[in-house]
DNA sequence: CGGGCTATTGAAGTTGATCAATAACGGTGG
DNA sequence: CCACCGTTATTGATCAACTTCAATAGCCCG
């Protein structure tokens, strides 16, 4: 897990596609422009123009939607290693906000370079494609906790996701890991209020499930939240993807 | 918008980037493995192997994660036009129920097909990409709207984007159209039980911002409606999208 | 004319939101 | 080191939205 082929910006790729050397060079490329942000910068504003993604390197990224009124709905938590701002590449003006939710890095990626992978490096193009759609299925995940799924339901579900995304990130300590974001970010993650938020975690506390001391959490009975969070993690392909996307279709160039 | 460029499987890549010939005759190709489906029957169940993606030619599908307990989330209505299954290519097991809501025509690309589309046609998989982070985007509102929003306001806010859909689809008449779907399913669509949805239903019609017959529904009052939903639509970029990505940004194959 | 599904309505029950107050924490400057 | 401040967490009490249960009515179809 600590080879640098399993960091990022090669991360997100390598898990879709086996990369050549030019293609891990270009990649290391994107490392090189890159800004450090305090907690609750924004990386970007949703509504301003989409200039380019970006690559997490280090810290929490939450990427939100406002309404009208105020509210706020964090669509996701992002990770070191995971790649900020692809949906908005579809529009004119993006329609996330990326807000730093701990002291971040990050290091951008032009619009432009986009299309250049596109036309010059399809593999490397196909590993983004692959990730971005592993990103959608993350996302109609969440939206059926929120939409079918009670406060313990959602909690549970969540930590463990986060538990296992931090693990793969190596960033987790015998089930116990750094939780640096405010209830009311959990709240507006999830769907539900602060207040609800602070009960439910009472409760999973109190049941043993998890312990808190400070900004950390520690899962103590992961069977019992599997048991409460009504769904499980789906089985992604790996570079079976790949392998399976080459397979022995028939299909040339110019005949077609 | 009648011309056979906007038609599927066309329809949603012309959106992003200009095809040519070559490019579209491929695309065409992909219509010739069709596919007739009863109204409940599945196009593909969740958990079962990942062959490739589907465009709909006619008809709705709408596209669910079921949770343990039987609770099912529809994560979309798709419509005429829509490319279907992509998020489950990141995956070794579908990660979705795709099921006809209505009788439909489908058909199908294998997964060896998109392979060979990001080695050989770029721009068309760019196309495929961009339009899939639009879906994306349309998600992460939904999502907003179940996590973030009353039931009224969801409504409203699903009816408002359905009419857009379908009108862009040539499938309205003066603000009416076909809403083919159970309440139940609309409840599981929106996150709200069968009985809400009715009543919340029931409020719209007599306040008098739609009218329902049979299953014909008519948008009487747009503007009320958008007043109580709690978030406009996205501006998307269209094939500025493409132009952004080609921009000057200096990248030169095999020397980066 | 039935039979099955869908829609509608009423009544009661729950979950989670809201309001409001207090306590704990984390960082600051004296 | 301590007093102070703003932010975050916690708790109680009340309220509202939505769910559940249950029954009836309407529709579609053979």
């Amino acid at each position: 897990m600590q080879s640098p082929y399993h960091h990022p910006p090669y991360h997100r790729l390598t898990e879709f596609v086996p990369l050549s050397a030019e293609e891990m060079s270009v990649a290391s490329r994107w490392l090189t422009d890159r800004r450090r942000l305090w907690r609750g910068k924004a990386i970007r504003h949703e509504g301003e123009a989409v200039n380019g993604v970006f690559f997490l390197l280090e810290g929490w990224v939450g990427s939100s939607l406002l309404l009208r009124d105020g509210r706020r709905q964090i669509a996701k938590v992002h990770l070191p290693g995971d790649m900020l701002g692809f949906p908005s590449l579809a529009l004119s003006h993006a329609g996330e906000t990326l807000e730093a939710l701990t002291d971040v890095t990050v290091c951008s990626l032009p619009n432009a370079a986009i299309g250049r992978i596109f036309e010059e490096l399809p593999r490397l193009a196909l590993g983004l494609f692959l990730s971005t759609q592993r990103e959608r299925v993350a996302l109609m995940q969440k939206l059926s906790w929120v939409g079918a799924t009670s406060a313990i339901e959602r909690l549970s579900a969540f930590l463990l996701d986060l538990h296992h995304r931090l693990e793969a990130a190596g960033l987790t300590e015998s089930g116990s890991f750094d939780l640096p974001i405010t209830q009311q970010q959990l709240g507006e993650l999830l769907g539900l209020s602060t207040v609800h938020i602070n009960r439910t975690f009472k409760s999973l506390d109190e049941t043993g499930f998890i312990a808190r001391c400070r900004g950390r959490l520690k899962i103590d009975d992961f069977e019992g939240l599997r048991r409460l969070a009504a769904t499980s993690p789906p089985e992604f392909a790996g570079t079976a993807a790949w392998t399976r996307l080459r397979g022995s279709e028939t299909f040339r160039k110019g005949t077609q």
